[in-house]
DNA sequence: CCAGTGAAGTTTTAGACAGCATGTC
DNA sequence: CTAAAACTTCACTGG
């Protein structure tokens, strides 16, 4: 189908997409319109990944804004939001505009309403439901990006609940949703209520093969000799042989340390490949690297860049992962060895994708696991650069015969995995139910089941009691911990107050679905429950929040708090390793008093485990805010970059969380609560708070200035500037810090530095817990006014 | 005595969303 | 129902 027979876009869009290069349909693209993607029809598009997918999204968004409409995007990831917001702000051109909105990006409602695309991950749109945007209900197109994630366990009964949310506030919605091949398709658009278009069709050629011996088999009966050279390992072989050919290569490996170690080994295989000026050009970037972090992962990824490889794995700060894609993409570096975060991120493709371990360990499963098929295909998928390779090669590695025909058999004839609703466990439903409830989509038992009847697990399930009992249970908990009050026999819709907030669409289109219904019980959201909902906690994390804050006797520490958030369901703990138990046990000794609720016996394995893990969490956002270095806290408890900042950002969230729910059960603890949150934020002790909040100063800059004896923006405002000078490094830096502080005249002309009693440490300012001895943050840690910001944690 | 080698034993194990209101070194 | 690679340690070899 050729461009120019699309009608409903609006004006601009064609000779848009033919500047670009485009101009004629891919063939699925081109059944996506024959089904209805440019006149408003749903529509499930399973297609492979690089197939055009994002083009049949584009063509149904924009035929729907010509229309007057407005269109939502969901994606899984933030890296992925972003991607998509670039891409479709070239339509800007032709006056369609664009916004973002996840966990991180600045958005605001009004701003939002404005905007005819919004692109937003889907925890983002469960939370704006939530919250009652109003815009929701303009929305007349939506896309769901990678909708065969509905079957992941943890983050699928989310946007499977989310869309269909959507389609209630809204029963004339498009629906567009983009799969990878899977088996069942035609039973999501049966749900969705949509056309399904199915297509294995791929623009350039996808070969897959197993590698056994000194050749790879393809699918297609072909062999290419890639002999193995004396101890060297099979994907090393392939690698070389792929650059060889001025191509390049993702290997896919089940682990960190594997990728981390493949990556050492690959950079060997490519660096004899590289030419002066890529030499350069990677020693530059290796640069950049090694400034993003100071940390062993930051530097051994400089050390393999400097090679022309790398390993990407959520180690890695996302400025590395960044870095690294785009230097991969700019054919720059020859080789990445990667964990699965590849597979599902940003559009990172090769000519050749090496799959080499096809297991992984699943300690629930008690040892190795064969990866699903959808997963390989995943990775297999992304071999193969449209418009630069003739062809993509994916290659699994056989170390026998026999192990070669499993896996034809297993992945390459294969097909993908049925999406099966993981909605009817009891987390997913904690916290759906009560957003269910809170955001006035039911307010009777029958009212929710049958919003629950409405969702691809109904329609899945032939077990129709088990949906309704697992709500039971989750109703009781909710009722027990006070989120949710339950009237049983009393009939009609009375709804608490709190409810008129949320969307009044939601609530009438919700009650119609109950009408026919006994209204046996009644269901309303406490107060408290409405906060738990709007604040996107689990109920249960709420729950332990809650009880946290009611057993403190006396004011709670900083690292009380901290083992508080980290013990709950939204903090992925930190693992205790081999000995740590002991460890940590100690430590769980020493800081018994602090710690906030009830401990487990030590004789309850798991939950003691649980427990300690906590405290080993609650101690490294404890280290950060005593100012320990990236370095040192990366080291100690064997995490890398992205993970610390992981955890730092997820315990800012809790803890803002945890502000809201100290005031709404009217707990004493709000303040400490707040400048426990306050030092997660910034990385710093109570006493460098002020000064940080000054633009321009974080933790180390703030440490300097204070231990030359600026200790607020005020003495900002006031001292000579040649401290100022003195304590920081560069004249630039200063003038700002001091115009940003108000200083009536900053300028640093003239000024001599003035240096101070040990302000000569940078990165030295931390917790020396090294030798286990009392912290020290600069020269003057005893003046710290909290006891509790004097020991040390990690060595005892 | 010491560097180098290799066998044997030990350790570890993917990923990443969210409130609210603005800005690191 | 199910593991494997990387890393560590330690004994031994050859100079």
């Amino acid at each position: 189908m050729n461009l120019e027979e699309l009608s409903g876009l609006p004006p601009g869009a064609v000779s848009h997409f033919q500047d670009e290069g485009i101009e004629s349909l891919y063939p699925p693209q081109a059944e996506a319109v024959e089904a209805g993607a440019t006149d408003g029809d749903s529509l499930v598009a399973a297609v492979p990944t690089a197939s055009g997918k994002t083009m049949i999204a584009a063509l149904s968004m924009l035929s729907a804004i010509e229309r007057g409409g407005k269109a939502l995007y969901i994606v899984p990831l933030r890296a992925l939001a972003s991607e998509k917001k670039d891409e479709f702000e070239a339509y800007e051109e032709f006056g369609v505009s664009v916004g973002v909105t996840t966990g991180n990006y600045e958005s605001t409602d009004d701003w939002l309403a404005t905007r005819d695309i919004v692109v937003a991950t889907s925890e983002k749109v469960d939370s704006l439901v939530r919250n009652g945007a109003d815009w929701l209900s303009d929305l007349t197109c939506v896309v769901s990006d990678e909708v065969h994630l509905i079957d992941d366990r943890n983050r699928g009964p989310t946007l499977e609940v989310t869309l269909a949310k959507l389609r209630a506030l809204n029963p004339a919605l498009q629906v567009v949703a983009l799969s990878a091949t899977v088996g069942n398709a035609g039973e999501i658009a049966d749900w969705l209520d949509a056309e399904l278009v199915a297509s294995d069709w791929r623009p350039i050629d996808l070969q897959m093969g197993v590698h056994y011996g000194n050749a790879i088999s393809f699918d297609d009966g072909s062999k290419r000799e890639v002999p193995v050279d004396g101890s060297e390992s099979q994907e090393d072989a392939l690698v070389r042989d792929i650059v060889a050919e001025d191509a390049s290569a993702l290997v896919f490996v089940n682990s960190r340390r594997n990728a981390e170690a493949a990556a050492r080994r690959l950079a060997n295989v490519v660096a004899p490949e590289l030419d002066d000026e890529e030499k350069a050009a990677l020693d530059e970037l290796a640069d950049d690297i090694r400034d993003v972090s100071d940390s062993e992962t930051s530097t051994d990824l400089a050390a393999a860049v400097e090679k022309g490889g790398a390993f990407h794995h959520a180690g890695l700060a996302s400025e590395h992962r960044s870095l690294v894609e785009d230097a991969f993409r700019d054919r720059l570096l020859k080789v990445i060895s990667a964990t699965p975060t590849l597979a599902a991120g940003v559009n990172t493709p090769a000519r050749r994708v090496v799959v080499r371990d096809w297991r992984r360990f699943d300690s629930t499963a008690g040892g190795m696991t064969p990866l699903d098929v959808l997963e390989v295909h995943q990775m297999m998928g992304r071999a193969g650069r449209p418009g630069l390779d003739p062809y993509g090669e994916a290659v699994l590695l056989a170390k026998s015969h026999d192990e070669q025909d499993d896996l034809f058999d297993r992945y390459i004839w294969a097909e993908a995995e049925d999406v099966r609703s993981k909605l009817a466990a009891e987390p997913a439903l904690r916290t759906h139910v009560l957003a269910t409830i809170a955001s006035g989509f039911a307010s009777t038992r029958d009212g929710l089941l049958s919003f629950m009847n409405e969702t691809l697990y109904a329609s899945q399930t032939d077990e129709r009691g088990r949906l309704e009992s697992v709500t039971d249970t989750v109703l009781d908990y909710l009722e027990r911990n006070d989120f949710v009050e339950r009237e049983g026999g009393t009939a009609g819709g009375s709804r608490s107050g709190a409810d008129a907030d949320a969307a009044d669409d939601a609530f009438t289109s919700a009650a119609d679905l109950a009408t026919e219904a006994n209204r046996d019980v009644d269901l309303r959201a406490t107060n408290l429950g409405h906060t738990v909902s709007r604040l996107y906690l689990d109920p249960m994390s709420a729950a332990e929040i809650v009880h946290g804050l009611e057993s403190a006797g006396s004011r709670p520490t900083a690292m009380g708090l901290y083992q508080l958030i980290a013990r709950t369901p939204n903090m992925y703990e930190l693992y205790l390793r081999s000995g740590e138990d002991d460890k940590y046990g100690q430590l769980y000794y020493e800081l018994e008093d602090e710690l906030l609720g009830d401990a487990p016996s030590e004789y309850e394995d798991n939950r003691f485990e649980d427990w300690l893990a906590a405290l080993k969490t609650g101690a490294l956002l404890k280290d950060w805010a005593d100012e320990m270095d990236e370095d040192r806290l990366t080291e100690r408890y064997s995490i890398g970059p992205g993970d610390l900042r992981g955890k730092v950002e997820t315990a800012e969230w809790l803890l803002g969380a945890a502000e809201t729910l100290a005031a709404e059960i009217d707990s004493d603890w709000s303040v400490a609560v707040r400048e426990a949150r306050a030092r997660v934020e910034h990385g710093v002790r109570e006493e460098l708070l002020e000064l940080v909040s000054v633009r321009g100063v974080g933790r180390k800059r703030a440490r300097q200035l204070y231990q030359a004896g600026v200790e607020s923006a005020a003495d900002l405002r006031t001292v000579d500037k040649g401290i100022v000078l003195g304590a920081l490094r560069g004249r630039k830096t200063a003038e700002n810090i001091l115009e940003n502080a108000g200083r009536e005249d900053p300028s640093m002309d003239g000024v001599e530095a003035i240096q101070v009693d040990g302000g000569d440490a940078p990165g030295a300012a931390g917790v020396d817990a090294g030798s286990g001895s009392t912290s020290e943050a600069g020269s003057d840690a005893s003046t710290t006014p909290e006891s509790e910001d004097q020991s040390s944690l990690g060595d005892f």
